[in-house]
RNA sequence: GGGCAGGUGGCAGAGCGGACAAUUGCACCUGACUGUAAAUCAGGCGCCCUUGCGGCUACAUAGGUUCGAAUCCUAUCCUGCCCA
């Protein structure tokens, strides 16, 4: 524990460890642990919550472990629901092929490609028979699985839950396994299955991996970052939409967004709270919190320029610079709103129009605007097209 | 297999023959105020034509009763609870 890159890799971010004392003196005794981290491609892009725990298994890279980055082509059929407040409709495998696509990609811009073992676990889940299946099944009891909060609320709620989410801890726990797993590192909502693993393992002559949780990750508008919520801050976003994503954060979520989702060292966070207790203005925090998220991503040139751009257009109240350019069909700017997608329907651009939330050339707009090549249109504050 | 209770807009949840495109809360959108934060306030939130106490499509699905149905009846599908 006195390598401050351990203590690092123990706390930062880190709402649990199972079992913490095992887990230090394996990292202390220098040996080279089997790492491993599961994630389901329930939707075709990674958000800078789940980030979080690619960025531990990351450090665990850095120190020199062997991380194992398990496709959840097997699991996401049957889907997960530790994080749902219902049941999960089942995948058909060409979603799950099709949001596959980009997966491992996106996670190399965290992962050190090379040394990433890539698995999916449809691999071993497939073999598996009912007999095994129900060996392992016998490790657990219908209580543990039920008195999960989650499924507990279910309960009570009187909504459905169906056995085929009993299996998925199960599924989970195997492919520990299957890699003959040390750690697995998950999310805090993880915590059953990645228990599952700990259960199953001893049944296949293993001693039972050490769990790393990290914390959950808020979205943007304070509830947990969640693709079904639409709050997600995608680490495929554009520069300037990330950034702009990030200013808009609230306040109190500023020190955890640089803890979790930055690499800026420990010390400099603490140098950062104390400004922010101190009264320095959130703003200008923040505008450094989103440059270092952008730089993660997208390199240091983009965050500079994104930033540029935000003063720009927010704080000057200019247009951006690049504006997407495109060519209309339509002559009234009712139908226009809706072919380049600023509105859902005519009925809604009608509304945007009276309510004053349309301009054209910087003048509010009403349905009788003539619409011709070249002018601006805006939508809300951050929708601009120009036409050609 | 049997009994009971249910299936309403993105979610929660009212309505139980006309005044229902459907109360309300959350989410969402626009405006004001700002730091594109939060909070607050105002408006909006099926679609279409418009601006009319307009038209169309909607209250699981398919039929039926009625001048008129989300509301009643029948069948089907689905969910929960209890029993076997």
């Amino acid at each position: 524990m006195n390598d401050p890159r351990i203590r690092d890799l123990l706390t930062r971010a880190v709402s649990e460890i199972i079992d913490q004392g095992h887990l230090a003196k394996q990292l202390a005794s220098g040996k080279k642990l089997r790492v491993k981290l599961g994630i389901d491609p329930t939707s075709p892009n990674l958000h800078i919550g789940r980030a979080v725990v690619l960025w531990k298994l990351r450090q665990f890279q850095e120190l020199g472990h062997h991380v194992i980055f398990i496709v959840g082509d097997g699991t996401g059929v049957i889907g997960d629901t530790s994080d749902k407040e219902t049941e999960r409709p089942i995948m058909t495998r060409e979603q799950l092929t099709q949001n596959m696509k980009t997966y491992a990609e996106q996670a190399f811009k965290i992962l050190d490609k090379n040394k990433t073992e890539v698995r999916f676990n449809s691999e071993w889940l497939s073999k598996l028979g009912f007999f095994e299946i129900g060996e392992m099944a016998d490790l657990f009891s219908w209580h543990e699985f039920s008195a999960r909060e989650v499924i507990a609320r279910r309960v009570r709620a009187g909504k459905r839950i169906s056995l085929r989410e009993v299996l998925y801890p199960i599924m989970q726990g195997y492919d520990s396994v299957a890699v003959k797993a040390d750690v697995e590192l998950g999310g805090t909502d993880q915590r059953f299955n990645l228990l599952a693993g700990r259960t199953i393992q001893p049944l296949y002559k293993q001693s039972p991996q050490d769990i790393v949780m990290t914390n959950l990750l808020e979205g943007t508008d304070g509830r947990k970052m969640s693709s079904s919520w639409g709050n997600v801050i995608n680490i495929t976003d554009e520069p300037n939409d990330m950034f702009g994503k990030v200013m808009s954060i609230d306040d109190d979520l500023i020190v955890k967004y640089f803890e979790y989702a930055t690499r800026l060292p420990m010390a400099e966070i603490k140098t950062i709270e104390q400004e922010l207790k101190s009264g320095a203005n959130p703003r200008d925090i923040k505008k450094r919190l989103a440059g270092e998220i952008v730089t993660l991503y997208h390199g240091s040139k983009a965050a500079t320029s994104a930033s540029k751009e935000w003063a720009k257009v927010f704080s000057q109240k200019e247009k951006p610079s690049e504006i997407r350019e495109v060519k209309v069909k339509s002559k009234a700017i009712v139908d226009v709103l809706v072919e380049t997608k600023l509105a859902s329907s005519k009925s809604e651009a009608r509304r945007l129009l009276a309510q004053k939330g349309v301009k054209v050339d910087d003048e509010i707009a009403s349905e009788s605007v003539t619409v011709k090549p070249g002018i601006i249109i805006q939508v809300g504050k951050r929708k601009f097209i120009k036409l050609l």
